[in-house]
DNA sequence: GCGCATATACCTACAGATAGATTGGCTCTG
DNA sequence: CAGAGCCAATCTATCTGTAGGTATATGCGC
């Protein structure tokens, strides 16, 4: 992958981020690099394509970070903090919330491939907590508080943004995982 | 309030609760209603002055239907039980998330006037959920379980919105108000 | 080692649509 | 007649997306 389509997936992950999708341009992204607009389409067709190998990219990232924290875990609790460390990673990392949290959001008003992308990731984030916890719950329970988890750790990024305060991110999650 | 600023103001709540501030224009606000987008300036004069009306109205409704619904709990559980149920009443009644909790996730990329309005919201939710737990747990835990408790819905409604499964909304909401 | 094709990585220029916003004026009602 | 409510016309800025061109590098047959 050459350096200049990383950096502007890089510049595209930034924006949408923090301020949504249909608040990043071509435009901004190019200005940015120092390169026009059109240039941006010679590497990403449409926006949509642009959106959809961002979300290829954090998910095979996030996973792959997330397998990697993991692994060192004996227990399903320390699995489960691992997995609120790789959100936390993100948040702090770069004080912007989940990239599939925000397309999530927006889902109604985005290129139907796209948030169908971004759910899918979600999906995939309740099945991965669900599974961690097989053996210690029972099916239904553990249905449940995957479904908790993950809603925890998105609203808590959302909440810490907006607060502009980061330390809420803990608060909620020490709370979560306290029991 | 004329009819005509109530329906604006109804059409601008539903397009950003489900797609956003940046995805909401003037023009399909004014096409809605049958009118022109110029009349729409007559009432808001900027988009950021019927954003923040719109957080305004959200308060209010908000805190009125909790008050109403909280007033007849008798145990802080239920009080809590209730908050859950008006936020899960704004979702269900209209598929949709929270107006703030949209905003807030958007907050970097909105006029800094509208992104505090929303962030007041959500400041005074968990200051609610704090003060209605005060007599059951300490003062660190409370803020701990209150930033926990707005997270959760939060995160829970974008969840449900994304994945178009509401019930995972009740999952984890049982999950969390289990303990 | 030369000529030619092809690919990469941009560019200029622009189309067509849409954004938020302004000005001035019409119409109806009290 | 005054004001509320609305529209026509228009401005400027910006959006996504397209068409076609240019400079440079790379590979290949001869």
């Amino acid at each position: 992958m050459s350096d200049t389509v990383e950096k502007l997936m890089d510049a595209a992950e930034s924006g949408i981020r923090l301020r949504g999708y249909h608040a990043v341009s071509f435009r901004d992204l190019a200005e940015e690099l120092g390169i026009k607009s059109s240039s941006v389409h010679y590497y990403f067709r449409q926006k949509e394509d642009l959106g959809i190998a961002l979300v290829e990219r954090y998910a095979e990232r996030f996973f792959a970070a997330l397998d990697a924290k993991a692994s060192k875990a004996k227990t399903p609790e320390d699995r489960i903090r691992a997995f609120a460390r790789t959100y936390r990673d993100a948040l702090t990392g770069s004080d912007r919330i989940c990239l599939c949290g925000m397309l999530g959001a927006e889902s109604c008003g985005l290129p139907s491939t796209l948030s169908d992308a971004a759910a899918e990731f979600l999906q995939a984030n309740v099945d991965w907590v669900a599974k961690t916890l097989s053996g210690t719950m029972k099916p239904k329970a553990r249905k449940r508080r995957a479904a908790h988890i993950v809603a925890t750790l998105q609203g808590a990024m959302i909440l810490a943004s907006s607060l502009k305060d980061y330390s809420i991110y803990d608060s909620a999650v020490q709370d979560l995982l306290a029991a």
